[in-house]
DNA sequence: TTACCTTACCAGAGGGAAAT
DNA sequence: ATTTCCCTCTGGTAAGGTAA
């Protein structure tokens, strides 16, 4: 794959099969629009400077170190090699772990998405898995180190290649038994349900993404185009 | 090696619901 | 009506990793 830069490259092994693979980014937040925070009076960009929140001091980046809230302002300290040494080390292998069917996606646990394609001469095994996995009708399970953290994503077929999924952690996952709660126990059926199913008939389509544009970026890209537009004709005003 | 792009992480802001 | 609490979002820095 030319063009973007993969931001992983490994390997991935099923069974005694591994071929070399790459990861890109499929969904990124990094369009969107940024500002950045500027002295107004003198136009130039504000950094953040670390304070003692008791005694009101600058703190050193060396005096800087992770604590733990174990209750209330009571803290244990952590020093940078202890936290660096629990970095899981990368033997940069997507290991399948199971084949699952498709049907037992649970998009709950999805988290990012990354594009999987074959790196460098992979491409024969990497057929090999893609074509057998949508001719199976399932996703893949594997672990590996990203980013330095052990994750787990989910593998399926997508257009001539692979997509990953790397998965929220159980513990991120809220159950929903709470917001469900108070779901009364009712039946729905009959002349009802036939209700529904006029609505939903009336408002059958399709998902096209670009029908939904993010207004706020929209309108900010207006006010930034605007203002660069003024600043050139204030530069050029003979035009 | 450097440039660049990415994610991780953090504190503070903000918003909504619950508590008073 | 106001305060408190909790959670999420945001805007920033740091730092890893690829490519050149």
């Amino acid at each position: 794959m030319a063009g973007p830069k993969a931001n992983w490259k490994g390997y991935i092994k099923f069974g005694e099969v591994s071929c070399p693979v790459a990861l890109y980014t499929a969904a990124s937040s990094s369009e969107r629009i940024a500002f950045n925070t500027l002295n107004r009076k003198t136009g130039n960009r504000v950094k953040r400077e670390f304070i003692d929140s008791e005694t009101g001091d600058p703190v050193e980046r060396e005096d800087q170190v992770k604590g733990y809230e174990v209750e209330n302002g009571q803290y244990v300290v952590l020093e940078p090699e202890e936290v660096s040494a629990a970095v899981p080390e990368s033997n940069k292998t997507l290991k399948i772990e199971a084949f699952i069917p498709c049907s037992q996606n649970d998009t709950t646990y999805f988290d990012k998405p990354y594009y999987l394609a074959p790196d460098k001469m992979g491409t024969g095994a990497f057929l090999l898995l893609r074509n057998g996995m949508k001719k199976e009708g399932v996703a893949a399970i594997a672990q590996t180190v990203l980013f330095r953290r052990l994750r787990t994503v989910l593998i399926r077929p997508h257009g001539k290649g692979l997509i990953a999924s790397t998965l929220n952690f159980d513990y991120e996952v809220r159950s929903s038994e709470k917001a469900f709660e108070e779901m009364p126990d009712l039946k729905i059926e009959g002349e009802m349900l036939e209700v529904a199913e006029h609505i939903i008939g009336t408002k059958v389509g399709s998902f096209d993404a670009s029908t939904f544009d993010n207004r706020y970026e929209v309108a900010v890209a207006e006010l930034v185009k605007a203002k660069i537009e003024g600043l050139q004709a204030k530069k050029n005003p003979a035009e």
